[in-house]
DNA sequence: CATAGTGCTATAGATTGTCAAGCATTTCAC
DNA sequence: GTGAAATGCTTGACAATCTATAGCACTATG
């Protein structure tokens, strides 16, 4: 996955592209824009990623630092997941996704089987 | 795939993020937005995809608008994918995602091998 | 005339993501 | 106080997605 990455030394959109590209990711930072979550509460929000994913994709998103995790309580069960300055950065990707979407997606319907 | 589409009836940004998750998708883009490109050409700018995926992105992004395909010569065989003026406005996104990978990926030795 | 290049496609295999169920515990409705 | 629902996950089997490798038809270069 990274043997391209060799090629092109370091390069840090590359890098960038590639943390984005893993599905669900850009969806559960766009969720958490609105404010922390619990874990069942961004897996409904964001809809239609199943727990396993998402845990994958947390933990991943907690290791670069975009997602911070915090433990309320261990029972019951209290969980929250919250971006970080990293995270809250990424506000600006979503933004021009947004526009983009907004502008050249205009119709669902054009694939319309 | 689409699932959780219907629940949010239709949002362009959902459905952007949706079309810009795919792997390899992003790279092509990229590397498009430097110029038109052949297909092995383009396989060797991106770096790292296969044949089999990249036929099947380009086809995607054709049929979404944001590429477009012309055939020069069939024997001996010269074809240019370019950017639509969709493709181009993705300008802003890749741009959004170098800013964020520049400032919040700075090393990769992070995850040391 | 052999080698390398063009734009792909095919088949099989590895990787990644999904579905469904379930655990331990508390809280809420009844 | 008993049953149902919720919490944050984990597990294991399965499906979708992506990759590796080889190859085709053909030309241009040496």
């Amino acid at each position: 996955m990274t043997r391209a990455a060799e090629d092109h030394a370091f390069c840090p959109v590359y890098e960038a592209i590639n943390v984005l590209q893993e599905k669900w990711t850009l969806h559960i930072v766009r969720t958490l824009l609105d404010g922390p979550r619990g874990f069942n509460e961004l897996s409904r929000a964001v809809g239609g990623c199943n727990p396993a994913t998402l845990t994958q994709r947390l933990e991943r998103l907690e290791r670069l630092g975009i997602v911070s995790k915090t433990i309320h309580s261990t029972m019951p069960p209290r969980t929250s997941y919250a971006l970080t300055e990293a995270g809250q950065a990424l506000q600006q990707v979503i933004e021009a996704i947004d526009t983009w979407g907004r502008k050249y997606l205009p119709e669902p319907v054009a694939a319309a089987h």
